[in-house]
DNA sequence: CGAGGGTTTGAAGTGCATCAAATAGTGTGG
DNA sequence: CCACACTATTTGATGCACTTCAAACCCTCG
């Protein structure tokens, strides 16, 4: 039974690299490479990948449940930058620079990641240049998100901060409307958006009234997104569908 | 004299690229292939490089003077992201993504920059996976700053905010005290960190009591900067020389 | 059922923004 | 070199948004 589970991890891991934007246009053999050196696996809620100014040794990529990536002070205050999801890609940013993480990373809802060794990607970067100009594509999307997220912070109040990450949820499908389930805690959601759980709560409650949302616990019905859209995307220079993560 | 002047561009041209991190390790034939395209411009404040979600297509390096790398929302509400100054590239991110800029760029400080054609990048890329690594290497230190970046916005109070940026435009050179003249007004500071003229102000004379600053116009003397660092690094994950542009 | 964490609500405080006006600085033309 | 115009900066008074502290509520899970 070990030998089977474990078969169908390694099966599992060339699969997901594969898909991963990381890898896009390699060679098979490139791919099997990297996830021969690769191992998936499973965390609890809680654990801590690892914490800012650590020596990096490997990247992630996320398969199933959610990260967060936060930085703390010495007095206990903490900043979250980012929570991610299947799909997600972290931690390969410090194969360069200094080497180190620039944050800590902690499970908050169990997960499933890929974590392969910045070594291994090293080398396969060496034989294959593609695999830089797919970082770079990537780290050059994410800056862009970084420079919207720092505008958000700037210039949204808190509930269009809560209308611009539920947009965010949607599938953008051009859907009129929409329901949707929270992710993971509301005070984690706060923490992300840069405010304490109250305001959260409150904020919400406002959003309620300002755009026609029905709440229930954990679960939203979003009547009419391009009214949400618009009592968010004001305070934004970018338009509305704005998601550019493909 | 038209001649000599275009002559000296030109010589200017290509050691200023050489001495740019983009171009470590690069044949010299290499970097006077970029120069060959290149094209040294000064421009007067106010002048506005380029404008959000416009095509890119070219990135630039500042020689002298500064620029504001910021958004804009239709309300006219501005996000400043980044002030930067001679020795700065800047652009070059849109050879990636989509494109497309994700700030717009305009001159605040009577600037001559070096303007180099993406085209002329992605030639030189191809053929020299090098330069990919060397952007690779500076958009990963470009991330840890902006990590930090966002920190400070979510932990940082204004005074804190203001001791920070006092303390990166001194010297590091494990001085004990300091007197550097800010670089520009105090209003673009103020935006560059945030807040409004008034809170700047403000903020800085609490700044001044709080720490030992001398304040004269815009000469300042810091009598004591670890007192300082101190002062405004309690909020932050990061200890105090927190540089890491080299 | 009862404990404990997540969430909401209330009351009061803080920090920054806003509006308004005074003051200091800077560059201009006379 | 001075007076004027214009902008940057400071100061004051007030308002709003978010935080803080405290307590209630709710929901899940042992």
């Amino acid at each position: 039974m070990t030998a089977l589970a474990r078969k169908t991890t390694r099966l599992d891991v060339t699969a997901i690299l594969k898909a991963c934007p990381l890898c896009a246009g390699l060679e098979a053999s490139q791919v099997e490479r990297l996830a021969a050196q690769a191992m998936a696996k499973s965390f609890p809620k809680g654990f801590l990948l690892y914490a800012h100014e650590e020596e990096a040794s490997r990247f992630y990529l996320m398969v199933e449940g959610w990260v967060k990536l936060f930085r703390e002070t010495l007095d206990g205050d903490e900043a979250v930058l980012d929570i991610l999801t299947s799909g997600h890609v972290f931690g390969e940013t410090s194969l360069f620079g200094n080497g180190r993480h620039s944050t800590s990373a902690q499970i908050i809802e169990d997960a499933t990641v890929v974590m392969v060794p910045l070594v291994a990607l090293r080398h396969v970067i060496e034989e294959q240049p593609r695999v830089a100009l797919n970082m770079l594509d990537s780290m050059a999307r994410f800056r862009q998100q970084q420079d919207r997220e720092i505008e958000h912070r700037i210039l949204q109040n808190a509930p269009q901060r809560i209308g611009c990450f539920l947009l965010r949820l949607c599938d953008t499908g051009r859907q009129t409307h929409a329901t949707l389930h929270l992710p993971y805690d509301k005070t984690l959601i706060a923490a992300r958006l840069g405010m304490k759980p109250e305001t959260f709560s409150r904020a919400l409650a406002r959003l309620r009234e300002d755009t026609g949302l029905i709440v229930n616990g954990a679960t939203i019905h979003i009547g009419d997104i391009a009214r949400l859209a618009d009592y968010t995307c004001t305070a934004c220079s970018d338009a509305f569908p704005c998601d550019d993560r493909g």
